[in-house]
DNA sequence: GTCTATAGTTTGATAGAC
DNA sequence: GTCTATCAAACTATAGAC
C-alpha cells in the first residue's frame, strides 16, 4: 500500500520544480527585463534544457500567467501582515505605503501586475484570482472607514498607484515621490471626510 | 546653379521618407504592441526591405527615439493649443482633460513617453528635449497660480497619471477614471489652495 | 538609396529516444 | 521527465551589386 504516499510524493516534487522554475523566471525578467524572459535562460538556470520546462507549463505564457498570480498573491500576503494602526488616516498611511514599497521594488513584477507590458499576454481566470481578492479586499477595508463610493476608491487607486509609476518614470530607485505618500494620502483624506487625527474617534 | 536647389529637394525628400516610416512604424506598434514593432513590417507599410530603413536610421533604438521624440513633441503642440479658462481651477481641470485625452488615446505611445516598457531602450538628449520642455511648461504654468512647490508640481504629475495608468490597466476604453479627473483636480486644488471658484480673482 | 543575399543569432515549440 | 535533435520562423544588421 505505497500508492498514496508515492503520489504525494511525486506531486510535491513536481509543485517544488514549479516554484524553482519560477523563482528562475522572476530572476531572468529582473536582470533582461520582462519582455527579456526567454526559456532557454530560465531552463539553464535550473540546470535543464528549454524543452524540458513544457513538462511543467504548457507554454511561456503559462508561465508568465503563474508569475501574475504570484506575484499578486505574494501582495496580498504582505499586506495581510501589516498591522494597522486604529485611526483611518494612520491606517491609509501605511497601506499607501505599503503598496508603495511593494510596486517600487520590483519593476518587472509591477509592470506584470499593473501594466500592459507584454504584447500577447492576458491572465488567465485563475491568475487573475489573488488580484480580484485584492481589491475586495481594499474595497472593503475603505467602506470600514466610510469611503463606500465607488469613484473614491477607484480615485485611492489611481493616486497611489500613480505615484509608483512617477517613481519609476521619472526617479527609479530614489524617494522623491515616496516622500508624497503622506501629503497625497492626507489630501484624499480630506476630500472623502475623513476624521482628522485629533478628532475624537468615539464622540462624533 | 542648381546645387542649392537640388540640396533642398533631396533634403526634402530625406524627410519625407523619415516621417513616411515613423508613420508606419506607428501603425504597427499600434497593431502588434509597442514590443511587437520589427523593421520587416515597417518597411513593408511603406513599399521597402529592411535593409533600405538603415539609409535612414541608424538603428531601430533609432527609429524608437524618434517616436519618442515625435510623441512628446505633438503633446506639447496638443496642449498649446488649449485656450486656458482665467480661472485657475478651472484651467487646470482643462488642461487635465487633455493629457488624460492624449494619453489614453494611444497605448504604445503612452508607454513608450511615460513607461519603461522597451527593455534596452533610453531616449538619447535630443530625443528627451521636447519632454524637458513641456516640464518646464507645466512648471511655469503651475508657478502662474501660485504653486512653486517642487512637490506639489510632482504631486500633480502624479495624480494625473495615475488616473490614465488605471485607466488603462483597469478600463481600457472606457470612461471609468476620465470620469474622476475633476474631482481629482479639486481634490489637489484644495491641498494647494487655489481659489474656489466662486471667489472673486480680482480682490484678495 | 534601394536592392538581393546572407550572416549570425535567437526564439518558442515539437518529436521521439531513453 | 529529461534529454538530443531539430524545426520553422523571426530578428537586427552588414556587404556589395546596381
Amino acid at each position: 500500500m505505497l500508492g498514496e504516499a508515492t503520489i504525494d510524493w511525486q506531486s510535491k516534487r513536481r509543485e517544488a520544480a514549479r516554484q524553482e522554475i519560477l523563482s528562475a523566471a522572476w530572476a531572468v525578467a529582473r536582470e533582461n527585463g520582462l519582455a527579456g524572459l526567454t526559456l532557454r535562460e530560465v531552463a539553464a538556470r535550473v540546470g535543464m534544457r528549454a524543452p524540458s520546462l513544457y513538462s511543467h507549463f504548457a507554454s511561456k505564457n503559462a508561465i508568465y500567467d503563474a508569475m501574475f498570480e504570484q506575484a499578486w498573491s505574494a501582495y496580498e500576503e504582505w499586506v495581510a501582515t501589516a498591522d494597522l494602526p486604529a485611526h483611518p488616516r494612520a491606517a491609509l498611511r501605511v497601506r499607501a505605503h505599503r503598496f508603495f514599497r511593494f510596486a517600487t521594488a520590483d519593476l518587472p513584477r509591477h509592470q506584470l501586475m499593473n501594466l500592459r507590458t507584454i504584447p500577447g499576454f492576458t491572465p488567465s481566470p485563475e491568475g487573475y484570482a489573488p488580484a480580484v481578492r485584492v481589491m475586495d479586499e481594499l474595497r472593503a477595508f475603505l467602506a470600514g472607514m466610510g469611503v463606500t463610493d465607488d469613484g473614491d476608491v477607484d480615485l485611492y487607486v489611481a493616486l497611489v498607484g500613480g505615484l509608483v509609476d512617477a517613481q519609476w518614470a521619472n526617479d527609479p530607485g530614489g524617494t522623491r515621490y515616496a516622500r508624497l505618500i503622506d501629503r497625497a494620502v492626507d489630501m484624499y483624506a480630506d476630500a472623502v471626510h475623513l476624521p482628522k487625527v485629533t478628532d475624537d474617534l468615539e464622540e462624533p
